[in-house]
DNA sequence: TTGGCCTTATGAATATTCTGATTGTGGAAG
DNA sequence: CTTCCACAATCAGAATATTCATAAGGCCAA
């Protein structure tokens, strides 16, 4: 998943940079209001981090100015300072999906992040059950009838993404972009994908059949929940 | 689907290429009103995207001699500067389908594209019902009472065109442009239409009668919704 | 420095598309 | 009613495109 934090003060962006890369998430930056609008408008995220108090403008414009974009699936979480109640409820209302007041912790931040993929994906938990494996999105963890798998970082990442995007068609470019970031130059016609879906399908085929985990020619990828 | 792209920025119109290629539409490019115009009269497609600053004119000419073109069903999205406010509504006023601020996401282009089909041809979801069959247009797949039927890529793209365009006759040339896009060169004395609708139509017809995709002889084939 | 992971490179395997020849068919002309 | 012809359908194999598999080299973190 890649995520786009949108914070000036630099110390407590890279923490949340390096924690959350440990986490497996792809990180990008922003340290404007100016500079986050351009990659709000050109990239999409799965979350945007978004601190209000920016030197070159009031965050909720930019909020606001994401709100005006038809079709974006991107969670926003608002980071500002505690006690600002009339900022927290006029974060909600614009739009955003969670609020969390300055000083939070890392750990926090995290579970937060877990609830809002449950609500958007409409989980119990934080696990996916898909034939019979059963992935645990918290802690990147999967596993068979109580058999653990082995995934590296990227193949979590992929399969987790196909996953939560079950019964729709994901291309390698899109799958790219939410895996890997805004790294694909426009050249890039290599074949890491590929080579991390046969790596990630071998694994998963040691245990069970994969026949719903389909190869769409010329496209991509995609998952199906039922056969 | 074909597409003909009307862009000058040409780092801009090779990654719209590249991406929606990807995902599997055909593609034109045209770098200047002038020929943007030539192949708007000389061919139809499915999406025009363009871009409103020219080299050699307004966009909004071109775009003006477009809708003079009659029995024209080809869907326009305008790119163009953010905060036009002007272009925007001027754009959809003269009959644009909708309207892209740039920058803009890819992601975000194509789910407008997909809204638009909807849109065009009154469907709730990407999904089109055609005697029990059911077309998944934006996941490629194709399913009969449950069971899925695995086509090709150019077997789908010609159901998918034949029934959009239900109870209309296609010629196989008019087919074959919105298939396979400009490629037909003087060469096509060939049928590998023919081909691929008898291939289409085994698939078909090993779940049901299929009396309802008709040949229309020498014009070219038409799908019934009602028999 | 080592071991695991990611990427690149390459060739094999597979699926798809196209070609060209051949057979089948509707319907107009006689 | 039959014949004939242009067009459509069918078939199999060649040409192409895409994906899969394997292995090696590089990079990073421990």
């Amino acid at each position: 998943m890649n995520i786009l934090i949108v914070e000036d003060e630099k110390t407590l962006a890279l923490e949340m940079a390096r924690f959350l890369g440990k986490e497996g998430y792809t990180i990008e930056h922003a340290w404007k209001k100016s500079s986050a609008a351009e990659k709000i408008f050109v990239n999409t995220y799965d979350f945007i981090l978004l601190d209000l108090g920016l030197p070159d403008g009031d965050g909720f414009e930019l909020l606001h100015q994401f709100k005006q974009l038809k079709d974006r699936e991107d969670a926003v979480i608002i980071l500002t300072a505690r006690g600002d109640v009339e900022d927290r409820v006029k974060g909600l209302e614009s739009g955003a999906d969670d609020y969390l007041p300055k000083p939070f912790s890392l750990t926090e931040l995290l579970a937060r992040m877990h609830a809002i993929i449950r609500r958007k994906h409409k989980l119990e938990m934080n696990e996916v059950n898909i034939h019979h494996f059963i992935l645990d999105i918290k802690n990147h963890k999967l596993s068979f009838e109580g058999q653990k798998i082995n995934l590296t970082g990227k193949e979590f990442e992929i399969f987790n993404y196909l996953v939560l995007n079950k019964n729709r068609v994901i291309s390698r470019i899109n799958l790219t972009e939410h895996v890997w970031g805004d790294i694909l130059e426009i050249n890039s016609d290599s074949n890491f994908v590929d080579v991390h879906v046969k790596n990630l399908r071998k694994k998963l085929s040691a245990h069970a059949p994969i026949d719903w985990f389909e190869t769409v020619r010329s496209i991509g990828y995609r998952i199906n929940s039922s056969l």
